[in-house]
DNA sequence: GTGAGATTTTGAATCATTCTAAGTACCAAC
DNA sequence: GTTGGTACTTAGAATGATTCAAAATCTCAC
């Protein structure tokens, strides 16, 4: 089931909106709720799928256009493997991405200041980078999803 | 101009076909062949309008299947930035890119082992990563093609 | 030279994403 | 409370990189 938004979360987005000049719909608050309710990454279509459980009517566009917004204003991260369907995080922490061959399941990984440093140490003089994405592909233990 | 392939070049290309018991055809050749003489990340696209210089006959078609082919037997790899189009880097080499957000251009950024080993690192117990991929985003001083 | 298998070619199909144009919601001014 | 402007949403069409399917060509062992 998806929850609603805690008193925290709306303000978060409230606040991120507000900064570019955007409002709070319901389609938005809708979107950004199914977003934190798993955060599995899922593709557009999978939040899609989810926000119609919660609001029938909302459309593809709609949803492709919130989450353009978020991503602009910085709420959530856009995570790319291959050619594969763009997923979205509403994890705003430094971390790497690691999909597991098997299961296709995304997983944050935490990413230590120590290891991003070396990691711009890198660049030769001249580059300066904004962004780094680090991804992993592989095997992870099952493990399955640990509450239930 | 497009030079043919030294013939330490014509052998990797040989070998590493036969191996997966695939031949070198003329148009394996010249896909090959482009890949070698620019190393500038090319797309798909890119390759085509080059090998048509070389082979004007040579189909879309089978540019694809060439890339394909040499991505499956560790010749090239593939370099995916965001959603846009594939392109192809046939440096074996380990190294992360660098995407020149005002020239669109890719550069290859040499990875030492001992970043690769920090990286490893921070996976915890239970994930087996065979693939790291890095990529940054940023501005990189014009600095131009090293030789001309 | 024949035939089997691999490769190439053309053109169509796919499909995630973007675009367009029309419809709604909201709000402030009158 | 009507009007008009603006932001937002919607449905459906368009786009474009990639993949697929089927027919043509090549290669090589026999
Ligand atoms: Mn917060
Ligand atoms: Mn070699
Ligand atoms: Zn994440
Ligand atoms: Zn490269």
């Amino acid at each position: 089931m998806i929850q609603n938004l805690t008193e925290h979360d709306r303000e978060h987005l409230q606040e991120a909106l507000g900064k570019s000049g955007q409002k709070v719909t319901p389609q938005r608050e809708a979107v950004f709720t199914v977003l934190l309710a798993e955060r599995d990454h899922p593709t557009v279509d999978e939040v899609f799928q989810r926000a119609r459980e919660v609001m029938p009517g909302v459309s593809l566009a709609t949803v492709y256009n919130c989450l353009e917004t978020f991503v602009g204003c910085g709420l959530v991260r856009q995570v790319n493997h291959e050619r594969e369907s763009t997923r979205y995080c509403p994890n705003l922490a430094p971390h790497a991405h690691f999909r597991d061959k098997e299961t296709g399941r995304v997983h944050d990984i935490e990413l230590p200041p120590e290891v991003i440093k070396s990691l711009r140490s890198i660049l030769p003089p001249g580059f300066d980078s904004e962004v780094i994405e680090i991804s992993f592909h592989g095997r992870a233990q099952a493990k399955d999803s640990p509450a239930n």
